[in-house]
DNA sequence: GACCATTTGTTCAATCACTGAAGTTTATAC
DNA sequence: GTATAAACTTCAGTGATTGAACAAATGGTC
């Protein structure tokens, strides 16, 4: 393990650390293996039976957990479930420079509610809408709490993580969004780049556990990628972080959105593909993505082959990921993944020709449930903060 | 704070966790604050003046602190200081393509004596040299405590931790190097990549305290580079992240050691730049990095485009770690640096232009100390055994 | 030279959290 | 019914921190 202490405010540690740590160990045992009985909870953990009935009771008092039904054995007392609440709820936004989604889930990143409008081109506006469709989710909650609210932006979000700083497919200006979200509700309003957003859905609801280093790259208009190393999100200065999609592959290439040339997504993101379909002289300027590879599976040649060559080129992309990062683990996010047929082989191949002598390539995996991806990496979002190591227990 | 907890082996928290935790924080303060009073101790760690006495009690008991003379104050009982036991020794050994230093250095990172050998090409034979000046270091030190053996090599080192398992640049064959010089020294040897190696020279005798994201780009005969984000060693899959080095900047490039064609290093590396001279019809195949800066030194026209251009590739290749992990700072090692005024500002002029809007570059600092650069990371890394924090204390 | 304020370092009762053993409760099987 | 088994619960014991009170050491002041 290398690591290093922080120093300068390097507090330390009392007895509450060793409660905080357990309690923390705890709820999430229980959010992942629910439904659970304390037994169980103390031979997984290896706390004492009687710890963990301390800390259960404390959980139970806050609200957190249930207990549910008792199970059955094939003798002995029965064992009393416990599950989390699921009273409490989560609103989520994920805005994306077309569709904005607003949602409602419950800790376990079940959606009972979900809302989706065309996102407006002015921030502002897009604001008041999205306040609007808040505050009425809000209101339909009734008795059940609402923790936060987590929104997942196609950006970066600045140092004091309320206004958005870089998004160049959005095309909006720097704009606070977290103020007057969390002013309008009085909640607390968490922000987070799209493909971190993934990220932390991968982790926290995907069956990932035990994966400590993966990169989630997401395809649309761009290309974001999202960095989990160490078991951590790697955020860097000012939460940059993840841009390789604007790593310039040819200097002399296109001009890009951000005001370089020839990045990393100016040929291997969605667009790239409409741009080499209508390069090849195929018409149809109002043909969106999607519509691309359904023409590709009718077998239009044309378009088969634009779908190739931004294959070709997300893989060569990926490389960069695959020799610097080294994850386990490269999940791709992205209406592409609809035809991974196509797309994968590609990509592969790229992916074992970087694999250096000595290491084992990266699975590469496709994200089937997209949409989904960012809205639940929002509610992950709220969820950090009481789930959450404040504390990093090692291997 | 952006994290999870490790669930499948999560074994709780009792109190000696607290001692753990408060040890380290203690002990840290003490190596990078000596000499320190008891009471300074407690006012900087906000522990208890009572807690910080029995800790150092304790850390005396074990012989790594000593109390030393007192200090004097306008008024009151004079602080007794403490400071590392530097009687405690580290072995450290610095395998390069070329030469190999055998060092010997406290728990300050002050080295003592110093051998040099040339490396060599049969590793088995490297190995039997090595041995035989750690045996005599060892012998030297007479009653002095030797903690362990750190080695640096320019390769990876796979899952086990004991064998180089991809080093182009020394060309050895995959070969167990811990296991012969721990069985024949009777110490612990820690194995780590040259990069990794000045991330921790870096973070642990730099003044970098409070920089968690760095990463250092070691430039010589290949291009390596050492990870470091959120305040730990990003080492990926079998401990190969860090490879940038190997991503193919023109994929119909020149061949490399890899086996990979275009690869950055075949374009930035020192070897690059020697044979940018030599296609440049400048004759001297015999010449070696440091007479090329030489001659550009002494007005070569030939010797300062080969170099401008080696600078040039540099910038290039560091624009995927800039947009990439957007860290603090970039350190740079190598012979480069002592014509930094030559390489400095063209990559400076790369990085700035992949600093995307709402994004700071990060600082490019050459690292003057070089060679000590890997040694002093070997010493790091047996500290970390014992100095290292097995937690990581939140910000 | 005695006294005092001041600062360091130590001692000790109180508190908090976990352990581990012993006890309670609740179930099935014979 | 009685025995066995398993899930909780209770409680004394241990280790660590806190915070207040104390002891020691020092320079300045009267």
């Amino acid at each position: 393990m290398v690591e290093t202490l922080e120093l300068g405010r390097a507090h330390g540690a009392s007895s509450e650390v060793v409660r905080g740590i357990n309690r923390r160990i705890v709820l999430n045992l229980i959010r992942t293996r629910q439904p659970i009985s304390r037994a169980d909870l103390a031979r997984v953990s290896g706390l004492q039976r009687s710890t963990i009935s301390l800390i259960v009771e404390q959980l139970i008092a806050e609200n957190w957990v249930l207990e549910g039904p008792t199970g059955r054995l094939p003798r002995g007392r029965r064992p009393t479930f416990l599950r989390l609440n699921d009273e409490r709820v989560i609103v989520g936004v994920d805005i994306r420079p077309i569709y904005t989604t607003v949602a409602l889930a419950n800790v376990n990143g079940q959606f009972s509610s979900q809302e989706t409008l065309s996102t407006p081109s002015d921030p502002r506006a897009a604001i008041r809408s999205i306040i609007e469709r808040v505050q009425r989710l809000i209101h339909s909650c009734g008795d059940r709490k609402v923790e936060g609210i987590g929104v997942s932006l196609p950006g970066r979000i600045g140092r004091d993580a309320d206004r958005l700083v870089f998004a160049p497919n959005l095309k909006w200006p720097a704009t606070d969004i977290r103020t007057p979200i969390a002013r309008a509700t009085g909640l607390e309003v968490e922000l987070e780049n799209a493909a971190n957003a993934c990220v932390l859905a991968a982790v926290w609801f995907g069956r990932m556990e035990g994966c400590r280093n993966l990169v989630v790259v997401t395809v649309s208009e761009g290309i974001g990628t999202g960095i989990f190393l160490n078991g951590r999100l790697a955020r860097g200065l000012d939460g940059m972080a993840g841009e390789f999609g604007h790593v310039p592959l040819d200097p002399e290439g296109p001009v890009c959105g951000c005001g370089g040339r020839g990045c990393w997504e100016v040929f291997g993101s969605n667009r790239a593909a409409l741009r080499y379909f209508l390069e090849s002289g195929a018409g149809a300027s109002g043909l969106n993505f999607p519509d691309l590879l359904s023409l590709a599976d009718q077998g239009n040649a044309k378009a088969k082959a634009a779908l190739e060559r931004m294959a070709h080129y997300l893989g060569r992309g990926m490389r960069m990921i695959v020799a610097g990062l080294a994850p386990e683990r490269i999940v791709v996010v992205g209406d592409l993944t609809r035809s991974w047929h196509r797309f994968g082989p590609v990509i592969e191949s790229q992916v074992r020709a970087q694999a250096l002598p000595g290491s084992s390539p990266p699975l590469v995996i496709p994200a089937h449930e997209d949409g989904m991806a960012r809205l639940k990496g929002t509610i992950a979002l709220v969820l950090q903060k009481d789930f959450g190591g404040n504390r990093e227990i090692p291997a």
